[in-house]
DNA sequence: AACCCATTTCCTGGTT
DNA sequence: GAACCAGGAAATGGGT
């Protein structure tokens, strides 16, 4: 029924007004091409693609909670695109509302808004605001939990209220205490996590590859339907990517020694080991094995050998977003 | 259910 | 000798 043209139309028409009565910067933005939804889903295949001038995607870099109505806006529409959903049923006037608005909705709330999208756009939010920002904010929450001691939940608003999930696993999954330079010290505690490792290994062999995971239920309890895809797109290389483009989450980890080349260098690789472990909920990660998969990156282009140099990497051609042009349309 | 991908684990041997 | 580097081989888990 409703065709790509008249959802524009019935969007664009709204963001003009949004637009013109909102934000003087924004205003600019042509009505009838404010939102392609190709490029949209173009921007958001490739997060790494820099967002150039025009920021299509408005709501991409940006926590959900800080979304202008604007960026709600661009967001609901794209979902609208992306889920074919008839936007002519939509009673516009519910869109009028900033992010945290949106966060605080309960998923019936979205329901009677935008009827079955409702629930898409509920739990697309959801991935918002515990996949999508997970990229970083997980490694805030590690860093923030080393440092500081460990706090109750600051549970306020709606499922989104703070960021990511006060589930169980988000709460101790980290371990309040990342040791980063003292490898599985005492991380894990309470975890249900296989802990047979080491003493497999101390005692004789253990099977060779990845060790089976146990708390992976505990995670799909309260996500319920979300199951979907964990936080996806966040490979070894894009995070070390992170670390380095991310000052605030490199706390002398790693260091470029080359930024224009994407030469960088491995600072406290021990703790960097660790650190990927507490994200892939492997706590027996070493740096001898996380080298390991850096090396099967210079087959694929992705990292390019840089011989001589201990713990020296640089990016290769088929890495992206870790160049300066493109980590500002990646961060702002 | 089978396959593929991206690691993870282990290992041997070489280098700094 | 410790810490790395190079890769091969095999296993694993998530996604399709």
């Amino acid at each position: 029924m409703a065709t790509t043209c008249e959802i524009s139309n019935v969007f664009s028409n709204y963001f003009s007004t949004m637009y013109s009565s909102e934000d003087p910067n924004l205003a600019s933005v042509p009505p009838a091409t404010t939102f392609g939804a190709d490029d949209l889903v173009l921007a958001l295949s490739s997060p790494q693609m820099p967002l150039e001038g025009t920021e299509k995607a408005s709501w991409l870099g940006e926590q959900p909670q800080l979304w202008s109505k604007a960026q709600v806006l661009d967001w609901i529409s794209y979902q609208v695109e992306k889920h074919k959903y008839d936007a002519s049923t939509i009673d516009l006037s519910r869109c009028d509302m900033d992010g945290a608005a949106l966060c605080r909705c309960a998923p019936e709330e979205l329901r009677l808004a935008f009827g079955p999208l409702g629930d898409q756009l509920y739990s697309q939010l959801w991935d918002l605001t515990s996949s999508f920002p997970d990229e970083l904010s997980w490694i805030m929450e590690l860093l923030e939990k080393d440092s500081m001691a460990l706090q109750e939940p600051l549970g306020d608003q709606g499922p989104f209220g703070t960021g990511a999930s006060q589930s169980p696993q988000a709460s101790d999954s980290g371990g309040s205490d990342v040791d980063l330079d003292a490898p599985d010290s005492k991380l894990f505690s309470g975890d249900g996590f296989p802990d047979y490792k080491k003493g497999d290994l101390k005692h004789g062999k253990r099977k060779r590859g990845r060790p089976r995971k146990l708390s992976k239920d505990s995670r799909e309890c309260l996500e319920g339907k979300k199951s979907k895809h964990a936080p996806r797109g966040t490979h070894l290389w894009e995070f070390i990517r992170d670390i380095l483009i991310y000052p605030e989450l490199n706390e002398g980890l790693m260091k470029w020694e080359n930024r224009q080349e994407g030469v960088f260098k491995f600072l406290r690789s021990e703790a960097v080991a660790q650190l990927w472990g507490q994200k892939k909920k492997n706590s027996s990660m070493t740096y001898e094995k996380l080298s390991r998969a850096m090396r099967y990156y210079y087959k694929r282009e992705i990292l390019e050998r840089v011989d001589g140099r201990r713990l020296v990497y640089k990016f290769g051609k088929n890495s992206s977003g870790w160049k300066e042009e493109e980590v500002v349309g990646h961060r702002n």
